[in-house]
DNA sequence: GTAAAGAATGAACACGTTTTCAATTTCCGT
DNA sequence: ACGGAAATTGAAAACGTGTTCATTCTTTAC
């Protein structure tokens, strides 16, 4: 309000802010940095000042000097896609909370990245990445982005072999896809299931191959034989066709298992008002994740849940530490999976 | 793998590309910004060393003496809802096209946004801030963000009184509401419908507030009596409770509008899930945004679209401008809609 | 061939911080 | 009151870039 004109009101500095308080610019600095020498009622004098001055450190400037950021890049191929944007928003809350902020960035959709997007990223100077992508390697990541940042292939879907490496080179996050899916094929034995399909996912993300291989396992153990492979990609679209395919091709099934939750949407979709079949009576259907739509009534799906809050505590955990302590050697972190039972079995 | 042991391969800097270059600094600079004076020969081997030594212009440093920062910050209260997280997604694309970052902060999530975010979000000095936020005016982003940062208030579900304002104080996105609303009165007209609700989105809202006044006025227009209201806030949950409501303690209705396209959902599920009802038989349902989940089969909603990619467009053009002439007039956009017309009505 | 105009070049400065380091002040135990 | 340790302080250096400005080299017009 008090403006004028066009003038353009220049952002406080720390120079201001010591001048007005009759310190000096360092002694500025120092208040806003805590485990740093100042008598407590100068740093509050100098906090209130730069309160009515409207006063806080330039990030930019802060960062050339001091190395850190306080950046964190995404690299994600969909932020509307159901589970990376429910993650993206739960890791930006508590990426906040410790004083950081996220930094988007787009690939393709086909979970692959190239180099380009990697340079014009480091630009940004982040002090982590998290990327959401297939098909990379960590080592590649490092290349391009230096071994100063620390790097989370996120795989999508917390995809990931079920076993927990013993030595790992860069840090992890490990889903144990077993106990969810023992629970999820114990259930459907109840009901005398026989025929058993599993729609996929992208044929060689590793969300896709663990799930499918744990199914593979747990069926095997409990004698049943594999699971039919109708062939996906993690969206409704292709799970919608799959599923047709499944049942005028081939030769139909009791239940089915989706990679997803989102493509389970699409399966039963394909199960109720192409096929005419009832779900669960007919054909009972499971999906993995829980996101946040599978509780619709449409749907109501019952599912394979690993926890969102606990995965993402878990991954701010390990930048944290990793930032905190840049040669300590690799870390892995565990996860369990879990069955959530709702409407499309029983 | 040219690493040794815990060695931090330092990122490189100007002053190594130009040594290997034998230029001077300035020289590589140079090479990196277009429209400056630099012998074509001498730019193409500059950046042929800077591409060996995988070398690009720190951002801070950049930021610190043109005071460009290449970021946009948005500040959204949920990533995961559908048509924040389908804006967010287009709007990073469009905005890395141009060779911005976008820069994530999230705030409550009742659309209202506090004083610490913004000082918080001041600190990393975004050229330009977006917030999909209601109940706050630009003249307060202003205040805390300083003249010079060009701020958009995004009306969630491109929210906005219809009119276009003569003399606009700050750059606006208009959505004329009239067009897709005519039409769907119309369609529901044909089909002889009597009793028309409304179940809104959060009551304060501008989208709401520019919905249900437009609803209002075409219905008043033509001769119908008023909508009955059911008090929503954009989510499923709240539309599937005021649906329920609207049947057990109200007298029901021919017809719904929603919102939103989610809060569609719940109300489709509401009548056939929970109260017995036929859609589009018994009761027809009309949503607002056209999301990407509203041709999945189980809800094939009928409703009332603007477009995403020209609204984002818009969007960008809006903030470049602003960059680029900082002094202009206020600038105004504006957008149509318009209905899609799927299962849920006829 | 010459003068004028324009392009190319690099030294020095600026941006707003944090960090280092040496100097000063305060505190504590005797 | 005194010595030593600890806390407090500010000057100066550093971070990696874009920008300004005066200088040098090249081109153009006659």
């Amino acid at each position: 309000m008090s403006e004028e004109g066009g003038m353009i009101r220049a952002r406080a500095t720390a120079e201001m802010v010591a001048q007005r308080a009759s310190v000096s610019r360092v002694a500025v600095s120092r208040a806003f940095n805590p485990h740093t020498s100042l008598k407590p009622e100068k740093r509050e004098l100098i906090l209130r000042i730069a309160q009515e001055l409207n006063y806080t450190p330039d990030r930019a400037a802060r960062a050339l000097v001091s190395g850190r950021s306080h950046l964190v890049g995404i690299i994600v191929p969909d932020v509307c896609s159901h589970w990376e944007s429910q993650e993206i928003d739960a890791l930006t809350t508590a990426l906040q909370a410790e004083g950081f902020a996220t930094l988007l960035f787009k690939t393709r959709t086909d979970y692959s990245m190239d180099e380009k997007l990697l340079s014009y990223m480091r630009g940004f100077n982040p002090d982590s990445v998290i990327a959401f992508v297939e098909n990379v390697k960590p080592t590649t990541l490092v290349r391009f982005l230096g071994r100063a940042v620390p790097i989370y292939v996120h795989y999508p879907h917390g995809g990931s072999v079920d076993d927990a490496q013993p030595g790992p080179l860069h840090d992890r996050l490990n889903v144990l896809q077993r106990a969810g899916v023992e629970q999820a094929v114990a259930l459907l034995e109840g009901y005398k299931v026989r025929r058993i399909a599993y729609v996929s996912g992208i044929g060689k993300s590793r969300a896709n191959t663990a799930r499918e291989l744990m199914l593979r396992t747990v069926m095997a153990e409990r004698g049943l034989p594999p699971p039919v492979v109708a062939p996906g990609d993690f969206s409704y679209e292709r799970a919608f066709a799959a599923t047709l395919d499944l049942f005028r091709v081939g030769k139909g099934a009791d239940a089915i298992f989706a990679a997803n939750d989102v493509g389970a949407f699409g399966v039963i979709d394909a199960l109720r008002h192409e096929l005419g079949l009832r779900v669960p009576e007919d054909v009972k259907v499971i999906g993995f994740d829980d996101i946040a739509q599978s509780h619709w009534k449409s749907y109501n799906l019952t599912t394979v849940k690993f926890d969102l809050d606990e995965r993402v505590r878990a991954l701010v955990r390990l930048i944290l530490r990793r930032l905190n302590n840049p040669d300590a050697p690799a870390l892995q972190e565990t996860l369990q999976t879990r069955l959530v039972v709702r409407g499309t079995v029983g």
